[in-house]
DNA sequence: TTACATGCAAATGGTTTGCAAACAT
DNA sequence: ATGTTTGCAAACCATTTGCATGTAA
């Protein structure tokens, strides 16, 4: 962060704290975390983060939630219940990707629906 | 359509005709192929085309996006410029899908992205 | 005939912007 | 000193809701 000649003040500390200590959150999720950062410098955080590759940005299907882009992983999604979990096995066919049209492929992101066990 | 009780009004017909000629489009896009149907209306026959499975709305970092469900495809998106497209290929091994968690599978979504042809 | 659908205007709610004060270097 | 960051309030914009009118079946 600081290689890209930003500062790292405590808001922005306590932003990625809160974002490492667990994925997939929302916006109110963080701020409930740090109710001493105000509500735009969550969101102008949030943007730089992004915008450094640091943090991705997901819409799961009910607006954006945010995650450390460390590690490769991919969402399920209980559609009866809403619970959101990750796997980290990803079950892509590279040799499958598509090719030969152009395209350059680079990253990719996976959700998967159904019903989590609780949900049956 | 008329099977769930709903009535076939000329509006609905005619944001499933729009829908029907390209895939992805937004709220917009419909909107302007659509000027004799109110802006509530699009909203609402939007939602009640998704509730019935016809119609899937989609995210693709830039606000909403429906298309027909009728085919199983997914989506390239260019980092550069924007562009969509579609393949059809699904490049998913099942066999590498979480399963032993109990989560049951129903549907999956996977999203590209990358460089297109012209962007290189 | 009658419950469902439409459309306007107004309300809502999440997100962004303008600007002045606080801060880091 | 100088440029960056913060926070409030206000602006913004997409989406939703209330309600009276219109309409498909």
């Amino acid at each position: 962060m600081r290689g890209g000649g930003y500062k790292a003040t405590p808001q922005r500390m306590s932003v990625l704290r809160t974002l490492a200590k667990e994925q997939h959150q929302t916006l109110e999720d963080i701020r409930t975390q740090c109710p001493e950062v105000g509500l735009v410098t969550v969101y102008r955080t949030l943007d730089l983060l992004v915008g450094l590759g640091i943090v991705r940005r997901l819409d799961l299907g009910d607006g954006a939630r945010y995650e450390l882009a460390e590690d490769h992983h991919h969402h399920m999604i209980c559609e009866q219940c809403g619970e959101i979990s990750e796997f980290e096995q990803c079950p892509l066919d590279p040799g499958r990707l598509p090719a030969g049209d152009g395209f350059e492929v680079r990253s990719h992101s996976l959700e998967v629906y159904g019903r989590c066990a609780a949900c049956g």
